[in-house]
DNA sequence: GGACGGTAACTTACCCTAGGGTCACTTTAC
DNA sequence: GTAAAGTGACCCTAGGGTAAGTTACCGTCC
């Protein structure tokens, strides 16, 4: 570190504390949602309590929200790195899941925090989650948009429709992927590749 | 009816408001998820009060499993039926998508109950969900054989994944007509048939 | 080098509300 | 007048949120 050691007394440096809070939500906001899970669970995972928890996200809603930007940030950033290489439409699929299994190989259920049905209707969360996926749809669109006007499809509906079926693809990938810890990244991607070309032969 | 009037007083027979109040926990239960849902919200869209929810169904699970059970039973009895009847493997996706549109044309939320993250981990509602996912993953991977050893396809584990995300499609394709109400079972049938033909050659 | 503040890290013990669940009671159609 | 349909008012717990105090590491002053 080039910086002097801020300070730091007991236990362990508030940023690092951060990082494991954020983790170990994303974890059970992921697997439980918004509504489902528990301050106090969250904070036992890292053997801290919930007033730790508390003086440094200040509510529920800003650990939700620290945990949401850190999963929408590396995942919009992944997907415009690799929408903005570009490429053949129908290789486009592919060249996405890669980029996302391999950000989020150790961090599975990140992807789930932008589409919880759980989070209160109105507010931060459901606003910062709804940006977020308009980002990602926007990709996704553009994708659709390009793969279904070189098949001669053009009705804007059936363009949207295509794209959220895409992102519902993505998060049943990444549902299976978390019930089988023992696929990496690689192994995931070419069993995808294998299935596309199978299946469609792109 | 052949049945002499059981009796009845007051109000609604109770057969006839179990219904509704069925009818309503499936639409809030799949809006909000069993965790987010609350028993007066469900009481006050039919317009009684909690303590009648209560004697009729016992409990916030009582209700979810009368909800999961009438949503569950329609849907594998709708599937099984369409999967009996047989035909060319890359005709079967549509099929079961037009059995799927047209029994929950008035009842979209219902598909979303078996697949409710926000459900107790443990007990009998998980149970029960379960149950129907593992008949419908039945079907789904049989499909799914057929599907990917017509195409020289035979790694069971593709063809487990490929099983799972389709279950996602038809889960997302559910969530983008929720959002359309105007978009009736036929619609969105034509539209699938469209959109597979133009990009799969289906 | 050891006493001593100072401050960040952390905890115990508590408050408060939302919402699941219940009891005793009232209404109304037969 | 009986019994099902329905309600107002309540209890209780889980869990979000907080106040006040405690612990341990650091620099520094003698």
């Amino acid at each position: 570190m080039t910086e002097s050691r801020p300070v730091g007394t007991k236990g362990m440096p508030r940023e690092e504390r951060e990082a494991q809070l954020v983790v170990a939500g994303t974890e059970e906001f992921g697997r439980s949602g918004y509504a489902g899970a528990s301050m106090v669970e969250i904070a036992r995972r890292v053997g801290v309590t919930k007033p730790l928890l508390y003086q440094y996200f200040g509510s529920k809603d800003g650990l939700y929200l620290a945990c949401l930007h850190r999963a929408g940030g590396r995942l919009t950033e992944g997907v415009a790195t690799t929408m903005a290489a570009g490429g053949e439409p129908d290789q486009m699929p592919l060249k996405v899941l890669a980029a996302i299994f391999t950000t989020f190989d150790h961090d599975r259920y990140a992807w789930r925090l932008l589409r919880d049905p759980t989070v209160p209707a109105t507010g931060d969360i459901a606003a910062a989650a709804a940006d977020y996926r308009r980002r990602l749809d926007a990709f996704a669109v553009l994708g659709a948009t390009q793969l279904l006007t070189s098949r001669g499809l053009a009705d804007p509906v059936d363009i949207e429709a295509v794209a959220q079926v895409w992102t519902g693809v993505v998060d049943s990938l990444i549902s299976w992927w978390i019930d089988r810890p023992d696929e990496d990244a690689g192994a995931m991607t070419a069993r995808c590749a294998r299935i596309m070309g199978g299946l469609f032969g792109w």
